[in-house]
Parts: C-alpha cells; structure tokens; sequence
RNA sequence: GCCGACUUAGCUCAGUGGUAGAGCACUCGCUUCACACGCGAUAGGUCACAAGUUCAAGUCUUGUAGUCGGCACCA
C-alpha cells in the first residue's frame, strides 16, 4: 500500500504534462477542427470507443425533393426536381451540395447544376463524387460539411462551405434561419418535414432501420459537428503497437483467441484519437492562449509565459479524456516524471521502481477496455519506455446475471459485492470468481458462492479438529519421522506433493479454475473425508508424531488456498502451533510472522509415491464397497459387520496393516483375510479391482432379491463396458494402428472385467 | 454487412484425439464425539444438428441452426 497510486496526483500530472508536451512537440498531438462526436447533454466530445451505437425504434428515411434552378433566380418546371434521402431533414438547412456519382446516368447532366435549396434562400451545387453509391436510396446525397463525417471529407475534396447549424446543445442556430433559430433538433426536424409537406417537395417517408450513436454515459443520441479539439495522430501509435504484436508477439493475450486478433483488427483501422474534454474533472490541457489565440503548450504556466514573452495568458479551460493518463499507468506510478527522476537507466542512481518493476509480468483486465486502455499503455509503453508495459494480458470473462444477462443499471439486474460479502463471506466470494476465470462470460449464481461458504467453514472445522489436540505439539515437518509413515501418511504426502505441483502449473498458464479445482478436492475430498477420518483415532488418542504431521500438512494446505481465501487462511495459519517467522521466504526473515510471506508449496518429488496411491486405492474401494452394500441393504450403522475378504498375499498385507482404518471406516468388527473366501449363503458380496473379492455375512438382515437386484445390476454395468472394449478389441485397425500400449491397456481391461462378472455371476447363482 | 466465440447432466459450468466430469438441485439412508454450511450411498448424458478426417472425435475440418459478443455502414 506505499505504493498506492492516483492518476491525479502530481508526481502522475507532472508526467500527463509531460507526455502532452512532448508529443506536441514531435506533432503527434495537433489541435484542429474536424467532425467529431457530440453529446449534446453533457455538452463534451467524445472519442469513437465512448459512443455505443443502437439500433433506433421508429427510424425513417424522409424522400426530400430539391428543384433544380435553370436559369438566373428562377427553378423549372414542376418535375425538374432532384430527390435526396436523409434519416436528419433538419440537417438540409446546413447543405452545402447535393452529390451523386459521376458515372450515374440519371443524374450526368445536372452535375454543375444549382439548386434552390428550400427554407434557406440558398442556392447550392450539384457536384459528382465516388464516394455516392448509386444503387443506395436515390442515389443523390445531400451533403452537410457540418454535420456529417463523411459530407466532412466531400467538402474538403470539393472547397465547400462548412456551414454549423447547431448550438452545442443541438438546437438549431441562427445561420439555420429565423424559423428554425432556437428549435430542438427533433422539434426542427418535424418542421423541416410540415414546411417540406406544404412545399409539395415531400416525396415519401419510408420506415428505415437505422442504428444511432448514443453517449454511453448519458445514452442522448450524439450530434455529429464540427467542433475544434486536441487530438493524438495515430499513424506512429499504431505502428508502434502493430510492431510489438507482429514482429515480437507482445502482449500475449490469455486467452489468446479471440483477443490478439480482436486487438490487431482494430488497431489496423485505428483513427486519431480526440483527447479533449469539456468536462471539469480531469487534467487540464497544458496549453495557453494569448488574446490573438496564438497557442503556448508548456509543462507549466511559467513555461508557457517564457514562451510568450506575456503572462497574459489564459489557460485551455478544457480537460483531457481519463484514459490519456491511464495510458501512462505501468511507467507513471512507478515514478516516471518525465524529468528525470526515478527513471530507467540512469548512470550512478539506485535503482528506481521503474527499474526493477518495468516491464511489468501481467496485466488482469477485462474485455470491454482492451482499446481503451490495454492499447493505449502498449503505445505510450513503446514511446516512452522504448519496450512493452507488460508481457501477458489476461482477459477474464464477464460476469453476467442468473438469467446470462449482462449486468446494467437501466436493467437493475446487477448484484451488489458487498452484499455478497455479508452473506457469504469474501473468501468464499473470491474463491468463487477465481472458480469461474476460465475466460468466457458466466451466469451469477449465488449457490455456487454458497459452496466456497461451505468450504471455508469446512477448513475452518478441519483446522479446529487438528488444533483440538495439538496441545504441545510444536514440532512438525513434512520430512520428519519419514521412516513412521503409515500408507494413509505417504498416501496423503502423495497427494499433497501433486496437488501443490499441479496448482503452479494452472497458475503458471492462469488457469485459475483448474487451480481453484485442485485445492478444493484436495482439501474436502482427499484431506478431510479419507485422511482425517483414517488418523482421527491416532489424533483422538493423542498420538504427538501423527498430530504433528497432520498439522504440517494442514499447514501446507493452507498456503496453498491462502492466494484464494486470504482472511481466513492467515486467521488459521496464524492460530497454528509452532508457526513462526521461521516459515517465511528467507527473504522476508524479519517481518512479522504471517502465512503472507510464506513460500509458496511448490511439491516435493521424493514425496511423490505411486505404489502408496495404489494401496490406499484398493483400501478405499474396499471401504467403499462394504459402505455401498451396507446403504442398498438398509444395514443401519450401528449394526457391525464382518468383512470377509479374498485376495492375494500383497494385498492381504496392505489390509492387514490398515485393519483398524478399515474397520472404523466400514464400521466392520472384524476383517478376515484369506486366499479364498468361506463365507455363509446369507453373504452381500463384491469384487475389487485386482481379482479381490469380498463378502459381509448378513444372517437375518439380507433380502435375498435385493441383493440378487444390486449384484445384477453391478453386471449390467460391466456388460455396457465390455461390449465397448470387445468392439474396439475386435477392429483389426484399431489392433494394428492403435499404439500398443493402448492396445494393451484395453486387453487388461476386458481381463478385469471377464474376471469380475465371473465372480459376480458365481455369487449371483449362489444365492439361488 | 464483416469478424469471432459459445451450444456437454434439471441449472451453472470444467474437459489435454483413447472408459464423459464438478458444484448445486434431485433420490435413499444417517444425532458416526471437526463440521447438518455435515457424513455415507445412488440416480441422472443422442456432448446442438449434419457430413468429413482418423484405428478412434465432446475434442480436428466443413456446413447448418440457435445464442451472445466485437467492428463497420447507415444518403
């Protein structure tokens, strides 16, 4: 938090200033007068990416009959007319030509004719240009130098008068004559229609679906006009942009399709950029005015007087658009003036933030402001730094309401963070979003907050069953003790050294989802619904060594979550027997003690053992099966069980050696272990993975139908399988161009599978 | 008009050419002494549709439909 940064503050103007004024100096910013768009409301300009088109309700294209003049002050006769098409007839008082293509038979004899323009007592060219497409309306066009961009570029071609019809406020002005002087835009407009109507010089009006520029601020619909603002030439921007992406192929976007493309589309079409607002809160244009309008851009008012040679000077009363600053973002709050300071680089001075921090490795944005923003750092990143701001831009998806709605004021369908806060926590609300980070837009669903609520009370209450006994446990390592493991302590080990591996490989590429994923299995699934329940006898008893090895790995579990759920990891860590400052980065060795400035788990290989993930496999599936037979037959849990199993020696000495593990787990008496099985007729049974069997005697409490139903039904289930393997297995193709460990693969699997139908269907005829 | 993404369980979404997954919801059972915000066991799929490539396609190619997004034009 020293360094938190506001693009207002002076150290940030100081180099906003600066940036103007260099660029200024280069002729990369100009001031001119150009079509430009504006909101009449708010009374500013806008840029092209502050305009929102939309398609209008009622739009109509108005058919306007112009009479062609023939001779000195008087017009032909009644059919010598030519008819425009315009979606603004209150624009027609601003005209200053009518146009049509040169090649347009129709129209090639009236081209250097004069018009008549109604309302107005002008009198205005027919002019031939390209830019007229004569298949489109009538194929003559009314143009409007003022009023319009592209009638903008018509009059610049062809010397006409640029006549402004409007105010500011997009009421008609006196140059639009003493009828319309004053009127509404829309009130001038259906007055343009009545006068044209009573005229006769009404052709028709057709209804036409037009889209409209809105203000996406205030969304009153953007007047068009010629106006005098401050704008950035985009040729050398944009080239400086394009190079970084083509030739060296930053920044990389994640994800990368859509977006890189998206991102080199717009910036190839890029227009200049208007930086000017009218608008009171921004940085103010450093740029005076003497009382000839003579222009003095300086870095400060005594620059622009020096420049002058007069103070009396007034200073341009406009600001410029946020993003010019925010532009200016990864190199301005690292402490770049402009003037020297903290910069890059520099003989003899300690290194700045700016050295040590710029390039920076990531930014995290959303979509909507990749032109606005992400584009813009990139250009001023290669001007003023000479290198690129960042190396990654991850574009994370949008957030949108249950019903896949984009969230909008006007639609009142947004949710409140702080709401979300208070009910489910910020933990569990974070956790939830990086959840969701997979790139794409997602629904809200406040259930799936609920389940990281869950989570969090789930650490919170496996934290507090660890803690219950940890009384004076303060030694804990996850190498301590190594040759005691147990099979569930090198299992879990396993799991955690994966787990941690696989966590920094989802970050590493930004795969937060995947990460979120991994942590949340680990931690429910694997940590607290196997491993604590395996120990919770050892810890119960008070066994120090097993306490203090399900603590380590608590410990390292909630570092690992700590990136997601922050408060509630360091509230834990910090409540952890035996923590100390000892657990920091060496880096931080002298901070204060908190898990922030622990090491991130990264995995330990020699922690990785799979023969221990196989064992404790087959111990699980074992536990699960009595479980499943349990459940379909109804046995309530407290009656105990007697669990019968047939297996060969290895696996008989893995159950063996986990004999109270299982018995708690199954709720079972006693485990017999054996090569075969003899058991009574009255016996559930099940097979395990490996040729294993099992059988749980039920004397009294078994329904004979039920479990010929439940083991019929396990059948089934490996019938559907087997078919598939025999159709694979029995495509000669497939036998020969498949790899053959595939092959393999599939031929165990049918051997597993014939092997345990024909043990199910043995137990299946002995209950007959 | 141009470009792009998406379409997988009831809902919201993961999914790396090789046995389709999760959370929530649903069904059944459980006062098992960390947790009912819980535990245990189930059920639920024509991976939008059609063709193609491949021994093998949710995954690659093409087309179609629908949904959404971006850009442009709009006399």
């Amino acid at each position: 938090w020293t360094r938190e940064r506001f693009t207002m503050e002076e150290s940030l103007s100081k180099g906003v200033r600066e940036v103007f004024v260099r660029l200024y100096e280069e002729g990369w910013i100009y001031r001119g007068t150009r079509i430009v768009n504006w909101c009449p409301r708010d009374k500013t300009v806008l840029s092209d990416l502050e305009v929102k088109e939309e398609k209008a309700k009622d739009g109509k294209l108005y058919y306007l009959r112009y009479p062609v003049r023939r001779g000195e002050g008087e017009t032909r006769g009644d059919g010598d007319f030519i008819t425009v098409a315009t979606t603004r007839p209150e624009t027609m008082l601003g005209d200053t030509a009518v146009a049509v293509n040169p090649e347009d038979e129709r129209y090639k004899n009236l081209i250097g004719s004069t018009i008549n323009l109604p309302l107005t007592g002008r009198q205005i060219p027919i002019i031939a240009d390209e830019y007229v497409e004569s298949e489109f309306g009538t194929g003559a066009v009314k143009i409007t130098p003022a009023h319009d961009p592209n009638d903008w570029e018509i009059g610049e071609r062809h010397g006409l008068e640029k006549l402004v019809v409007m105010n500011d406020d997009a009421t008609m002005n006196a140059a639009a004559g003493e009828d319309f002087n004053g009127l509404d835009r829309f009130a001038a407009r259906e007055k343009v229609v009545e006068e044209f109507e009573k005229l006769g010089l009404l052709e028709k009006i057709e209804d036409y679906e037009v889209t409209l520029p809105h203000c996406e601020r205030c969304k009153t619909v953007i007047e068009p006009l010629l106006s005098e603002q401050w704008f950035v030439k985009m040729d050398e921007m944009r080239d400086l942009a394009l190079g970084l992406i083509n030739e060296e192929g930053y920044p990389h976007f994640y994800p990368e399709v859509p977006h890189k493309k998206v991102y080199t589309t717009w910036l190839e079409n890029l227009k200049d950029w208007t930086i000017s607002r009218q608008l009171w809160w921004g940085h103010q244009i450093p740029a005076w005015y003497d009382k000839d309008g003579n222009v003095f851009v300086a870095r400060a008012a005594e620059e622009a007087f020096e420049q002058a040679g007069t103070s009396e000077l007034t200073q341009d009363q406009d600001v410029l658009d946020t993003w010019f600053s925010s532009a200016l973002w990864p190199f301005s709050t690292l402490g770049w003036t402009g003037s020297g300071e903290g910069e890059k680089g520099r003989e003899g001075e300690r290194s700045s933030d700016l050295d040590v921090f710029y390039p920076t490795d990531v930014l995290v944005t959303g979509r909507d402001i990749i032109f606005l923003w992400v584009s813009r750092m990139v250009m001023t990143g290669m001007k003023f730094m000479g290198e690129r701001p960042f190396d990654d831009v991850i574009i994370h998806g949008t957030v949108l309401d249950k019903n896949g709605q984009r969230m909008s004021k006007t639609k009142n369908n947004g949710i409140d963070p702080l709401d979300v806060f208070e009910k489910y926590g910020v933990d569990a609300t974070r956790m939830a979003l990086a959840g969701s980070a997979t790139g794409v837009d997602f629904a809200w669903r406040d259930e799936r907050v609920e389940s990281f609520r869950n989570f969090a009370n789930k650490i919170w209450n496996a934290t507090r069953f660890c803690l219950m006994n940890a009384d004076g446990t303060t030694n804990f390592s996850l190498s301590s003790g190594t040759t005691n493991f147990s099979l569930s302590d090198k299992w879990i080990l396993s799991r955690l050294s994966k787990t941690s591996k696989a966590v920094n490989r989802a970050l590493e590429t930004y795969q937060f989802h995947e990460a979120v994923q991994l942590l949340y299995h680990f931690f429910w699934d694997d940590f607290c619904d196997w491993y604590i329940e395996l120990k919770k006898d050892e810890i119960t008893a008070g066994d120090q060594e097993a306490t203090g090895l399900i603590v380590a790995i608590l410990e390292q579990a909630l570092r690992l979550l700590h990136p997601f759920m922050p408060f509630l990891t360091e509230e834990l860590w910090q409540k952890l027997p035996g923590v100390s400052t000892g657990l920091h980065n060496p880096a931080y060795a002298s901070a204060g003690q908190t898990i922030m400035l622990t090491s991130f788990p990264t995995g330990d290989d020699a922690l990785i053992d799979e023969e221990a993930e196989r064992e404790m496999s087959s111990v699980i599936e074992l536990i699960t099966k009595v479980r499943n037979v349990r459940a379909e037959m109804n046995i309530k849990s407290s009656d105990r069980l007697s669990i019968h199993v047939a297996a060969d020696k290895q696996m008989q000495a893995v159950f063996a050696a986990n004999d109270a593990q299982i018995k708690k787990l199954a709720r079972a008496d006693n485990i017999v272990l054996a090569e075969s099985l003899e058991v009574p007729k009255a016996s559930a049974r099940a097979v395990l993975t490996g040729n294993a069997e099992i059988a749980v005697p039920l004397e009294g409490l078994i329904d004979f139908d039920k479990e010929r139903a439940r083991l019929n039904g396990q059948l089934e289930k490996l019938d559907v399988e087997l078919q598939r393997l025999n159709g694979q297995l029995s495509n000669q193709n497939f036998v020969e161009k498949a790899p053959e460990e595939k092959v393999q693969e599939l031929r165990d699997r049918k051997a597993e599978i014939e092997s345990q139908q024909k043990t199910l269907t043995q137990n299946v005829e002995a209950l007959n």
